[in-house]
DNA sequence: ACCGTGGCTCAACACCCTGTCGACAAACTC
DNA sequence: GAGTTTGTCGACAGGGTGTTGAGCCACGGT
C-alpha cells in the first residue's frame, strides 16, 4: 500500500523529495535481478525467492516491494514499451518524405529495442497468456501501434502515393502482427525463424508489398 | 510406464486386441474432460485434480494415463493439427489452377479447424512458453506448413506468375507467423484484432500482395 | 481350483511455492 | 522523545504437484 503500489507507473520518480531512499534503491535492485535471471532461465523457473535473495532481501520483504512475480515483470515491460515508443518517436509523421527509408527506421528501431531486452520481451510473451495485466498491457501498446500505422497508411492512400485496398486498420493489426511473432520467434530462435540480419528487410518487404503493392513506393 | 506412455502418439491404437479397455475409455474421458474445461477456463486454472474428477477418477489415477497436465494438452494439440493438415489436403498441389480460390481454400481450412478447436489452439499458444513439448510439435508442425508454402510459392515463381522477391522460406514464415498471431488474437479477443468474419479476406490479401505483388494473381 | 501377472486404482505422503500475519527496528517529524 | 512511516523478516496456512506402496480385479496358464 506504499510506494510499490504505483505499480507500472515505476518510471514516474515517486512523491519523495528526489532523495533515494533504500526502498528505491531495493526496488531497483529486484527490477536488475529479474531481467538479469531472465537472460538466464525463463519466467517460469524463477521464484520470488531467487528476486529476493538477488536483490538481497527477503521473501515477506520482496511484497512490500511488489505484489507478485507478475507485477515485477509488467514493470519491466513498461519500461521496455516505454523506450520502445522513444525509439519509434515521430518517423511515422515524416513517412512522405522518404517512404521506404522511414518505414524501415520504424521497424529497425523497434526491432533494435526488443532485441536489447530480448529476454523480457520473450517473458512478456509467455506470462501474457495466463496474467491479465500483462495482456491488457500489451493489448494497450499494441493498440497505440496500430494505430499509428493506420494513421500513416491512410495518409498515404490520401496523397495517391498507397493505392486502397483492405481497410488500414485491418492491415495495420495484420502488419503489426506479424513483426511481433516474427521477431519473437527469431529472438526465441525456436521453430522456424527468419535469420537474425534479414528479419528487418523481410519485414519491410511485406510491409511495403502490402501498403504499396509494389517493393519501391514512390519517393516524395 | 505402460500403454498410456506412448504420449503424443497416442492417435495410434496400442496394441491390444482391439479390445476397448476401461483404460482406454479413461484415457479418451481425460482427454475430452480437457478439451471441456479449456473452454470454460484458461489452462493455468485446471488442476489435474479437475481433469481427474471430470474423468471419474482420482488424481493419482490420472498420473497412470499421462505424465502431466501439459502430457494431455500435446496429445490435444496433436488431435488437431493432424486435422487441420488433412484439412488443407492437397490444395497446394493445385495452386496454379485457381491461385486466388486455392490460397483462400488453404487459409479458410486452418481458419475453421482452429476456430472449431479454439481452446486448444490457444491454450497451446500459452503453454508454449513454458513446455518444451509443446514448443517442439509446434515448431514441427509450422515447419512443416512453412515448407509446403515455400515450395507453392516457388512454383508459382518458376511457372512465371509469381515475380522473383523475397527468399520463398522468409516469405513463408512471414505469412505463417501473420496467420498464426493474427488468428490468436481474433480468437481470443484480447487486443487489437479483425473482425472474425473478415479474418480469411484479410490474411488472404496480404498473402496475394506479397506473393503475386497485385490484388488478383493471373489466373492459369 | 489355484496362482500369477498385468491392467488399474487410490490413500497418504513429501515437497515446493505462494501469499499473509504479526512483531519488530530504524529513521524522520513535530 | 512520542508517534508515524518505512522497511524487515520468522513463522504459518494453503494449494498444487508428483511419488510410493498397497490393494483390487480379470484373465490365462497349469
Amino acid at each position: 500500500m506504499t510506494t510499490a503500489r504505483t505499480a507500472a507507473g515505476s518510471a514516474v520518480p515517486r512523491g519523495r523529495r528526489g532523495a533515494r531512499s533504500a526502498g528505491d534503491h531495493r526496488e531497483l535492485a529486484i527490477l536488475a535481478t529479474a531481467e538479469r535471471l531472465l537472460e538466464q532461465r525463463p519466467f517460469a523457473d524463477i521464484s520470488i525467492d531467487d528476486l529476493a535473495r538477488g536483490a538481497g532481501i527477503s521473501r515477506p520483504t520482496f511484497y512490500f516491494y511488489f505484489a507478485s512475480k507478475d507485477a515485477v515483470l509488467l514493470t519491466l515491460l513498461d519500461r521496455v514499451t516505454e523506450e520502445a515508443d522513444a525509439a519509434a518517436g515521430d518517423v511515422l509523421d515524416r513517412v512522405a518524405e522518404d517512404p521506404r527509408a522511414r518505414w524501415r527506421e520504424l521497424i529497425s528501431r523497434f526491432h533494435d529495442t526488443f532485441r536489447e531486452h530480448k529476454a523480457v520481451a520473450l517473458a512478456c510473451a509467455q506470462v501474457r497468456g495466463t496474467n491479465a495485466e500483462v495482456r491488457e498491457l500489451w493489448a494497450t501498446v499494441l493498440e497505440h501501434w496500430v494505430r499509428c500505422t493506420e494513421t500513416a497508411v491512410a495518409a498515404e492512400r490520401r496523397r495517391g502515393a498507397a493505392p486502397d485496398g483492405l481497410p488500414a486498420r485491418d492491415l495495420a493489426i495484420a502488419l503489426n502482427s506479424m513483426n511481433e511473432r516474427v521477431m519473437y520467434a527469431t529472438f526465441a530462435a525456436d521453430g522456424p525463424a527468419v535469420a537474425e540480419p534479414d528479419v528487418v528487410d523481410v519485414l519491410l518487404d511485406v510491409w511495403l508489398s502490402t501498403i504499396y503493392r509494389s517493393t519501391a513506393p514512390p519517393p516524395a
